[in-house]
RNA sequence: GCGAAAGUGGCGGAACUGGUAGACGCGCUGGACUUAGAAUCCAGUGGGGAAACCCCGUGAGGGUUCGAGUCCCUCCUUUCGCACCA
């Protein structure tokens, strides 16, 4: 063993163990329990950041312990290699997204191994692989035949300048992020996956997943949104009649049937059939159609827009009373939610109102306050808005509470083909079809003749061609012939193929299956996954919260509807973790913008004034001061990232490991700090000083555990302690900073022992045998070292957990705190097994306590707490008082 | 607006079931070593009172309890998610 820790020459030493044994290779083995440990796949962006870091030695830690727990452990890799990034970085090098793509992996795969990940990288799978994307678009073809997979043509944000469809979040101010032209609302054909078919289980099937976190569950049972209420139908008056040329009636979508009788107008969308009927006669509301239309689809914007409205001119009639009511177009009803329609109660309906309001519509009050309180702001008789109430005015309906309202009216509604109750979610079909080059090519022919065509089973892969490179005028694979024109598999006669590629959630729904079978070329999946399947531990980010979490769910419960999986929920515990942020510095430029400053290099001293001033030297040897900004998540725009491979170079992987899991617990922030990296730094190196102070000394003989002094026992019972504390913490609550603060007491008490006889050095190599088991799922490499040179032969990855000697943590005597009305006031020390009486008798005894008590006669009562060693004497009045 | 989480020293955080508030680390102060610095080691470090010892302290105010950072009520602040969902 060598004096001084070496990071480097350490690390090279533990990993080239690892490669060399295949440590990390598993196999599926039914006589022992499997643990799959996964976290989510990174896009191959070029470089790890800090979140990366986090995120996988999180997966790390928890893989190690599980498998020094004795379980087969599965801890794979990939790349989420489609997206959009490569296509960018394509335009400004010229080089083709796959080869950029394929050089990030190599340097990231790098990276993630000097790291010292556990990972089986025999498993490893990238998702812009021919071998994986073949199975999307095999599935997508079972999909399709089930008619879960359609085409519909559907509004979309359109770029006109790029010729490609924008997510929402690429529209800034209703232009293009990256050409600045004014974004389109365009109807392209889409294909959808009819993910509201499951819309039902998604949400029932939350309460099955107890190991997610509440919150998690929450959001997704939130955009899942189911409501109840009734879908009601307004058959059309003559002139709406006319106007669409045919018999039939508006459809609303309403959670308060007990309102029908408040409805004093009719609000559709300007997307809604019977908008554009009316709109064919009328330039006005053609041109206010159009003004909607081109607004933002942003629902944020949409929300705080004021709301506007137009007459149609056209009618529909009352269910109940016949009545005509008249149809407007309004901006605040949107077409996707429900029918496109609302009937307008503003009586009842606080968006209703203001736009009756701004119209001057009539408002007719049909609930009245069921408690009697009434509110203040409005008149007495109407309930607070969204309160349910007891119906006036609503003819054979008064006098009901909402529940019978409802009933009574569905009912009658139903009896006449007007209506029913139903249940609507938010949950809208996911649109995967994407106008871009770098994903997976969606496996449709187009035929003159026989229209769409699936690509036959024996044709897939549809493979994405490699060598073109997007210039940002749309989708290079729609100007590539050799990729579209194709025969019709049906007619044989020419056609072209679909140039729309997939969304890349799409790839990330279903690639932990993949792992377990990644060289299963004649199916999906094979038999493997119901071995490892579903994923014991996943790991990643609160963003995905939503979108990739309710996207694999609905995979898997489509795959096992197409019999290809036994299980209902792939992710049986979920942790996310927090954002890592770092301080931001800025200073403001002329043109008003703010130019960043890595903290790197910033620089903090006191001014004359004794205030903090941070500087920075800019290029040409200029200091110059900038603003300290607050913390903010690591980020390319804000220049406070951390680069890891820096922070390996310098102060070795395990310093990195052991600071990202230590700072803080893995589901809350983690605050970089240049200071805490140096403390978990100097803490690996007196770890391995007192290794080698120890060992230096020769390996003692065993322990006596009977024959122990009393400083001997303390310290083998901090030993124990502190393994017992850091098996639950990382095990059961997943925190893994105060297990490492656990390891680091013990490591203090170990060093305040000085005993150097034969016992002594045996307790002592005791209690570092164990810090380093402790250790070893964090910081591997550091303690693949030391357990060497403890003089073990087996390498420390291959050793079990210890057990806990509960005979170390017993003790004689135990000490009691002793309080008097709930202050501490004393301690006292009684034999172990000291019954109740022998307690309280002891903490009366006590000089210290009796001073706060006041006399035998003013003890009211004695509350004894043996699992706490907690007694505490209640008084009835301070003494103070007493005497006085 | 709705929903959720969280407010603890100079800082990151600990206190898991209501039972010794501030573990562990950073920073700071003093000391040792050193020509000097860095590194390392030792001691101290919530606030107040000279001190043994006492008082006060977990966003604010109330309550329950022998005992509250923890439970309940009201309020304030911050963060996150959703946001015209009919």
């Amino acid at each position: 063993m060598e004096e001084h820790y070496d990071p480097a020459g350490v690390e090279r030493a533990a990993q080239a163990h690892w490669e060399k044994s295949r440590t990390f290779e598993v196999r599926e083995d039914k006589g022992r329990e499997k643990y799959y440990c996964l976290s989510m796949l990174p896009y191959p962006s070029g470089r790890l950041h800090m979140g990366h870091v986090r995120n996988y030695t999180i997966g790390d830690v928890l893989a190690r312990f599980m498998r020094m727990q004795g379980r087969n452990v599965l801890q794979p890799m990939g790349w989420d290699a489609f997206g959009l990034p490569a296509e960018n970085a394509a335009m400004s090098n010229g080089v083709p997204p796959a080869q950029w793509t394929r050089q990030n992996i190599a340097h990231m795969r790098a990276q993630l191994k000097s790291l010292g990940f556990g990972i089986d990288w025999s498993r490893e799978i990238a998702t812009c692989d021919p071998s994986y994307y073949r199975w999307n678009q095999w599935l997508f073809l079972r999909m399709l035949e089930r008619g879960i997979a359609y085409r519909k043509t559907g509004v979309v944000n359109w770029d006109p300048i790029d010729q490609t469809v924008l997510a929402n979040e690429q529209v800034i101010e209703g232009r293009g992020w990256r050409t600045g032209a004014l974004v389109e609302k365009r109807e392209i054909p889409t294909y959808y996956l009819n993910i509201t078919r499951y819309a039902e289980e998604l949400l029932g099937d939350l309460e099955q997943l107890p190991g997610w976190p509440e919150r998690v569950r929450l959001m997704q049972a939130n955009w899942i949104g189911r409501s109840e209420g009734c879908e009601i139908s307004f058959p059309y008056a003559p002139d709406t009649r006319a106007a669409m040329s045919a018999e039939g009636a508006l459809k609303v979508f309403t959670t308060r049937a007990d309102t029908l009788f408040g409805v004093t107008f009719m609000a559709i969308a300007a997307e809604h059939p019977v908008a554009t009927a009316a709109a064919a006669s009328n330039p006005t509301l053609a041109a206010f159609i159009e003004e909607c239309r081109r607004g933002s689809v942003m629902e944020a914007d949409v929300a705080t827009q004021e709301k506007k409205g137009m007459r149609t001119g056209l009618h529909v009639l009352h269910p109940f009373t016949g009545q005509p009511i008249e149809v407007w177009v309004a901006n605040y009803v949107l077409m996707g939610y429900g029918e496109g329609a609302v009937m307008g109660v503003p009586g009842h309906d606080e968006r209703d109102l203001e736009f009756a309001s701004k119209n001057s519509l009539p408002i007719v009050t049909v609930v009245r306050s069921k408690s009697g309180a009434y509110g203040e702001v409005r008149a007495p008789w109407i309930p607070e808005y969204g309160e349910y109430g007891i119906t006036v005015n609503s003819g054979e309906f008064s006098g009901l509470e909402f529940r019978a309202a409802v009933g009574a009216i569905a009912a009658s509604l139903e009896k006449r083909g007007l209506g029913k109750k139903r249940v609507q979610y938010r949950l809208r079909d996911w649109g995967i079809s994407r106008q871009r080059y770098w994903g997976c090519p969606i496996p449709l022919i187009h035929c003159g003749t026989c229209g769409e065509v699936p690509v036959p089973d024996e044709q897939l892969p549809v493979v994405l061609p490699e060598d073109l490179v997007p210039d940002g005028s749309g989708n290079p694979l729609g100007k590539s012939a050799a990729f579209y024109s194709c025969a019709c598999p049906k007619c044989g006669g020419p056609a072209r193929r679909e140039t729309d590629t997939m969304d890349t959630f799409v790839d990330s729904s279903w690639y932990y299956m993949r792992y377990a079978c990644p060289d299963q070329d004649r199916s999906m999946v094979d038999e493997r996954v119901a071995y490892w399947l579903p994923v014991d531990q996943y790991i990643g980010g609160i963003e995905h919260a939503i979108l990739h979490l309710l996207y694999s769910r609905f995979w898997t419960k489509v795959m096992r509807d197409l019999g290809l999986l036994g299980m209902d929920e792939p992710f049986t515990n979920l942790l996310t973790q927090g954002m890592v942020l770092n301080h931001v510095y800025s200073q403001s430029q002329a043109d008003g913008r703010r130019r960043y400053f890595n903290p790197a290099d910033v620089r903090s001293r006191r001014d004359a004034a004794g205030t903090e001033v941070f500087e920075v030297t800019v290029p040409g040897g200029d200091t110059i001061r900038v603003d300290y900004q607050g913390l903010g998540k690591m980020s390319k725009s804000e220049n406070n990232g951390v680069d890891p491979e820096g922070l390996v170079r310098r102060f070795g992987a395990d310093t990195a490991r052991l600071f990202t899991m230590f700072a803080s617990p893995p589901e809350q922030t983690l605050e970089w700090s240049d200071e805490g990296v140096q403390g978990a730094s100097r803490f690996i190196r007196r770890l391995w000083t007192a290794v080698y102070e120890h060992v230096r000394r020769g390996q003692p003989s065993g322990f006596d555990a009977g024959a122990l002094t009393d400083p001997q026992r303390v310290v083998r019972r901090a030993a124990h302690h502190a393994l017992a504390k850091a098996t639950d913490d990382i095990g059961r609550r997943r925190n893994f900073n105060t297990a490492i603060a656990a390891s680091m007491e013990l490591l203090n008490t170990v060093g305040r022992f000085d005993d150097l006889s034969d016992q002594g050095r045996a307790v002592r190599h005791e209690a570092l045998e164990i810090v380093t088991l402790m250790l070893a799922p964090i910081v591997p490499h550091v303690t693949h070292e030391l357990w060497r040179a403890l003089g073990h032969e087996r390498a420390v990855i291959d050793e079990p957990w210890p057990a806990v000697d509960e005979s170390a943590l017993t003790q004689e005597s135990v000490e009691f705190v002793v309080q008097v009305n709930g202050k501490l006031r004393g301690r006292v020390r009684v034999q172990r097994d000291a019954d109740e009486t022998v307690v309280r008798e002891a903490a009366l005894a006590d000089e210290h306590v009796m001073k706060f008590v006041g006399g035998k006669s003013a003890v009211k009562r004695v509350i004894v707490v043996p699992g706490r060693q907690i007694v505490n004497v209640v008084v009835s009045a301070p003494p103070g008082q007493q005497d006085g």
